[in-house]
DNA sequence: ACAAAAGTGTTGAGAGTACACCCATGC
DNA sequence: GCATGGGTGTACTCTCAACACTTTTGT
């Protein structure tokens, strides 16, 4: 098997990147670190690494995460697989991509002393990426997106009681698209998959809400109907 | 990077494996092919290999299914990368599962002089096969399934010219599901990707059944509405 | 004339969509 | 008492789903 160029990789090296989502202040953000190395040092990219050779792919997504983030029980899924040779410049990198969806609130708790540098950036504006890392977050968007119609994924952006109010926020920021609240709620409701609690959730000045529960093992999928309700 | 068992690999290894469907007879079918290296010696696996040093990974999988079949211009959709540690005995071989659809007739045509014993099985009979293959084609049947209700994958499988009772029947034979001819054919003429011909196809002593063609480039996605009519 | 598949409409049920006002609280 | 977000119901439309008979051909 051949060499590449700077001779680090025989073969072909595995790797994964990691698209972090989060909902933090009304918008959808994505999680970059600051590449220490060449190429592309000192441009903004996806969280990654290569794949050990003891690990499974996913483990050493989830591996990527914990470095990164300290956050267990995460939300994980796998993207896509993007092999084109000249995606690297150093060589023959192969990566498997993967999203994931973090709550903000834990992940402000847990996120302490940093290695690399890094930050969360508005999927709407984000800076220049290192690779073909920009049609990763493009991709990961779209299948989230997607999938929030017929699976519970959203949940998993919210802390373990919420508000209608927020879930739809939720909604919201990822279809970039206003919703009724009042279809909103009563579709949520008819699913049989939210608890109300008996707690309120009171921010100021107005009624309070009343948090739920989200009732299912993890994520649901959904009888393919769809959850968009437009404004 | 770390050597394999027997040293045939160095680092990871990349694989391509194709779930190759076919509508043969009223039948789902795979395409299967017969080991003539261990492991698994003499039994059946997908059609696959390891992906070469420039090319992508995309080309492994066209490039593997042109070396069975002979057929060019196949639909081929990434499916999913198994990357468990254990599942090649031989080392690391991490493996990109694609599923790719062919319309029987052109294949009979073309497919000729081959080297490896290869053969088409009914999905739902298959013989026990190598590796993890087992489980890649049940999530390829599991995405074809999915997906043939939003976009018009099925076409793929049918010739140029079909009858709308043909374009039923594969939609039958893939969800292993009775329709409704009124209700299907309704909704496939709605959808304005159909155009009827001025052809008929007679057999036997029937009615002939009025030819239609497929209006769009190549693979539609459709409304998101689902196609599904229960009989 | 009969066997076999092609072809064709209607109705009722349920989901989707649009839409506006009162409620509870903190200040 | 007022500003703020929380919370609720109804009517119309449209798609989905169920269902059976006539037509065309070859033998």
């Amino acid at each position: 098997m051949p060499t590449s160029s700077n001779g680090q990789f025989r073969g072909h090296a595995i790797a994964v990147d990691v698209v972090l989502f989060t909902i933090q202040g009304g918008t959808l953000k994505a999680l970059l670190v600051k590449r220490r190395q060449p190429p592309h040092r000192g441009a903004w990219a996806l969280p990654g690494g290569i794949v050990g050779t003891d690990e499974s792919v996913d483990d050493a997504a989830l591996r990527e995460l914990q470095e990164e983030t300290n956050i267990g029980n995460i939300y994980l899924e796998q993207l896509y697989t993007f092999g084109e040779p000249a995606r690297d410049p150093r060589g023959r990198v192969i990566t498997v991509a993967y999203y994931a969806l973090v709550n903000w609130q834990q992940f402000q708790l847990k996120a302490r002393q940093r290695v690399t540098e890094a930050d969360w950036f508005p999927v709407k504006r984000l800076p220049p990426l290192a690779f073909d890392h920009r049609r990763i977050v493009d991709y990961a968007l779209e299948r989230l997106q997607h999938k929030i119609n017929y699976t519970t994924v959203a949940f998993q952006l919210l802390p373990r009681q919420f508000t209608l109010t927020e879930l739809q926020g939720s909604y919201e920021v990822i279809l970039s698209q206003r919703l009724d609240k009042r279809n909103f709620r009563r579709k949520m409701l008819q699913l049989g998959i939210l608890k109300g609690t008996r707690e309120f959730k009171a921010h100021g000045r107005q009624r309070p809400a009343r948090l739920y529960t989200f009732t299912e093992p993890k994520v649901v999928k959904l009888q393919e109907k769809g959850i968009i309700v437009p404004f």
